[in-house]
DNA sequence: AATGAATGAGAATTCATTCAT
DNA sequence: TATGAATGAATTCTCATTCAT
């Protein structure tokens, strides 16, 4: 029956979408899910989404890009190889903590999303294979397949998140984050 | 018309759901899905099955416990803490390269799933739990949480499959399982 | 934001919605398709038309009944019942080509809308079967049934408007009105 | 509740189909009136039909094919011009007549329908028009347009059936017969 | 065991219409 | 007058599962 009780109803159903796709997973959560949630109409939701997969895209792609420029702003505070891939890790770190269900929205999510992201848009992966792929090339790091490198990075941070969200680990994320850096580092020089 | 054609309709069941579930998603493959790959009726599946959620279940648990069980056997033939771990790393890259579908099934699909595992049943994580919760009793690692260093251990080994099936590597794992070994030590190690 | 840009808005909105339900279909059209074709939005709509529904049958009545009257004024500047006919015809063929739109919409839409029709009011079947039926009474035309009559003559000339909105004939009305006329007569005097 | 208790289902949802789309119209119809006539349940309605279009292209398609053929096959019985079209004008009246609602069905649905028809299928169109394109070309009809000769031969026939439709004739086309035979005779012999 | 029609509960989406602003 | 978010009913279609044969 409410109409126009709010202003942020866009806002409203993102939070709530999230939510929801975290804890059920996209699939297990209908349009229906989303609009109680909110406590508006089923059809309401289509003036703001153009539909469930639009939804689930538009949050992704413009969370997804736009930490990934943030992490590439962290990398330009350093200047050396090491201190912009701390400076990076410290980012995830805390920005995960900040919004724990974003990130593991992200996570979850990205494996349908990701082939849908324009070639060159910044993104988290090439913001961190860039820094270690010019370490190479500047010998600051011992030469290796910059792919593998970036993997071991990704998995030494992510991983930690999977067991956080499965209750394997019961920390912060930012408790763990020097711990993170020293085993990512060790990681990517020791070939 | 055809019965009793096979023998093994079962098997071809579940292989023929495997590779569904990994290329589609498990909520995207319908029994119907599943029915027409191994050409037979959908009511005939559920003289092999319960149920949709049996089938997925059924496939995940056996595999899973297996190679649970696989991984501790390894863990037994070394008797060094760094041998154990290398013995499952290495036993992880050469399963995965005999058969990457399983693996990535096992993978992708087990955030459903792992929460109807029985305690103490055998699986992947506890058997690299134990050894490096030993090793840290045993003071041939340093003092660290176990479940970190576990988590560590997974993300170096499994991101490099994530790479691998998305396309950013495209090796064999076994081809980095001696990398991988290391990284995963000098993780483990670096506190 | 404009507000009073236009005073022809209702007419604006026929125009547009003639033109979507001859080419969509009017039930394949949607209030919103009529309301973007006019820039306005969905509820400025609803000012000047009760419903969907009205909007339909108000052009629908308007200019049926408006070119009924034009067919009976056309008949009385006539004094043959063979001069009557042409004249109708003629004049069909003219306000065809003037507006083809137009035309299509009451010739494709009259299905739904002809049993509304207040019975007595003027409309292009009865001001042709009234010419015919005179005719016959006035043994200008041979006995028969008038409504078989005029039939006929709606058959030859709306058929060939029917093929020229499919493709099937390509010339303008009028270029076709002298032998649509001789056709009418020859069909209708020959029992 | 009711399973496999006939098994003609198929052959049942075809005749309520057609049944409503003419009475309703086709877009008027939804498949949950087609499936409540059959008294199905509207998913059994799709193990049928691959969906509400497919019905409709189907029924459509099987017989406008089906009696564009029986109409040529008609036309090679006789030898003149004037008998071929006799014989085809009779065929449709009978037709008709026997069974005047799926004619109904194939008028109204043919506007969204023809295009799909791939091009060189039978179909009652074309068999007339070739009929009539011989007979220009041999000299037994004057020489005219044969698409505009073909479209008053349709003309004449059709119309008399949507003045039946909705009550304007009331007898049988084949009591028509005769006379729509001299008419369109008249229509393509006086240029 | 095997078939495949049938069920019934939803899923996503569309749409005419209303109404607070 | 004009806007456009919101409603609620309806629509097409899918799907896991059942069951008569």
């Amino acid at each position: 029956m409410p109409r126009h009780r709010f202003t942020n109803t866009k806002e409203r159903i993102e939070r709530a979408a999230i939510e929801l796709f975290v804890t059920r997973g996209v699939d297990a959560t209908s349009v229906r899910d989303v609009a109680r949630a909110v406590d508006i109409s089923e059809g309401a939701l289509y003036r703001h989404f153009a539909g469930k997969n639009e939804l689930v895209w538009e949050v992704f792609e413009r969370h997804y890009v736009q930490f990934g420029g943030r992490l590439e702003a962290l990398a330009r505070t350093e200047t050396t190889a090491r201190g912009k891939l701390a400076a990076m890790i410290r980012g995830f770190c805390h920005a995960y903590d900040e919004d724990p269900l974003l990130f593991r929205f992200l996570l979850f999510v990205q494996h349908d999303q990701l082939s849908k992201l324009a070639a060159g848009t910044a993104n988290p992966v090439d913001a961190v294979r860039t820094v270690i792929a010019d370490a190479i090339g500047a010998s600051e790091l011992p030469d290796q397949d910059p792919d593998l490198a970036t993997a071991l990075v990704f998995g030494i941070v992510l991983q930690p998140v999977t067991f956080v969200a499965y209750g394997r680990l019961s920390s912060s994320l930012t408790s763990l984050c020097d711990r993170l850096v020293a085993a990512s580092w060790a990681a990517v020089t020791t070939v």
